[in-house]
DNA sequence: AAAAAAATGTTTGTGTACAATTAATTTTAT
DNA sequence: ATAAAATTAATTGTACACAAACATTTTTTT
C-alpha cells in the first residue's frame, strides 16, 4: 500500500515562497508611490548605510547575484536614483553612488518601510516573532 | 548586546526573500537530477493529489497566478510530465493530467523532497520549528 | 617580462512572478 | 432572444534570479 501524498503545502520551501510573495506584494503596493520595487528598495537601503560602495561589495552585502544587481542598477540609474562611477583604484571595479532624488526621499521611504514591518509584526506576540526571526537568521547563516 | 541592524536586513521582507532563495537553491540542486525546478515540483505535487483538475483550480490550490502557471505547464508538457485536455463540460476550461513519466517517478521525487524537509528541520528544536511554521501559516492566511 | 590564473562587471538564455490586454466562451439581465 | 457582463486561458511586457560565457583588467607564477 503506497503512502498517501498530501500536496505541496507540507514542504517548507513551498510555504516560504508563498509567504514571501504575499509579504512582497504588500510592500510592493506601498512602495509603488515612489515608483520603486521592494528589491530596488533593498539596494537603496544598503546605499543609505554605505554610499559609494563597490559594486562587488554591494552585491555581497545584499547576498545578490552580480548579474541580477546589474539589471536593478540599470533601472535605478534610469530613474535617477543612483549612478555608477569608475573606481580610481581598480579599473575593473565600479563605485555606486546615491543621487539627490534618493537622498531627498530617504526618510520618507524608510518611515514607510518601518511601518510595514510593524503592521506585519502586530498580529504576533513578541516571543513568537522573536523565535520566527531567529529561525530565519539561522537559516540564512547555515551552510 | 547586539547592535540594531542597519540596512535592508532589518526588514522582514528582505529576510524572507533571502531565506526563501537559499532554501530554494537547496531544493533546486537536488531536484536537478529529475530535470525539474522546485516550482514544477509543486505543480506535480498538487497533481499527484488531484489528477485531472481544472487549470483554474490548480492555479488556485497553488496560490499561483494563471499566467505564471501557463508557462510552467508549457515546460512540464514539453518534458512530457503532464498534458492539457479539453474540459468536456466547458469549452473555456482545461483539465490537467499527469503522464506516465510523472507517475513512475512520483515516489522517488516525493521521497527526496521529504528528506530535504527533514534536513532543514534537523537544526532546530521541535518547539522552535512549530512556532516558525505557525507564524508562516498565519502570514499566508492574513491580509 | 611573459604566461597563466583570478577577479570584476556585463550579456545572454531560461525560469519564475504578475499586471494588463485579448479571444473565446458561458452566464446573466433585460 | 439578445445584449451586456463575467469567466477562462493565453499573450505581452516588465522585473527579478541565476548559470554560463565573455571582455577587461589585475594578480600570481614561472
Amino acid at each position: 500500500m503506497s503512502k498517501k501524498p498530501e500536496g505541496p503545502s507540507k514542504y517548507i520551501c513551498f510555504k516560504l515562497s508563498r509567504v514571501m510573495r504575499k509579504i512582497q506584494r504588500y510592500y510592493e503596493s506601498s512602495l509603488n508611490s515612489f515608483g520603486i520595487t521592494p528589491v530596488q528598495f533593498y539596494v537603496l537601503s544598503a546605499l543609505w548605510v554605505n554610499d559609494g560602495v563597490k559594486f562587488k561589495d554591494l552585491a555581497k552585502s545584499l547576498d545578490m547575484d552580480g548579474s541580477t544587481l546589474t539589471g536593478i542598477l540599470d533601472r535605478l540609474e534610469r530613474m535617477d536614483y543612483v549612478e555608477r562611477r569608475d573606481d580610481p583604484e581598480d579599473r575593473r571595479s565600479l563605485l555606486i553612488f546615491l543621487k539627490e532624488k534618493a537622498k531627498v526621499r530617504q526618510q520618507e521611504i524608510i518611515g514607510l518601510a518601518e511601518q510595514l514591518n510593524l503592521e506585519i509584526k502586530k498580529d504576533f506576540s513578541d516571543q513568537e516573532f522573536d523565535i520566527f526571526e531567529r529561525v530565519l537568521d539561522r537559516l540564512i547563516k547555515e551552510k
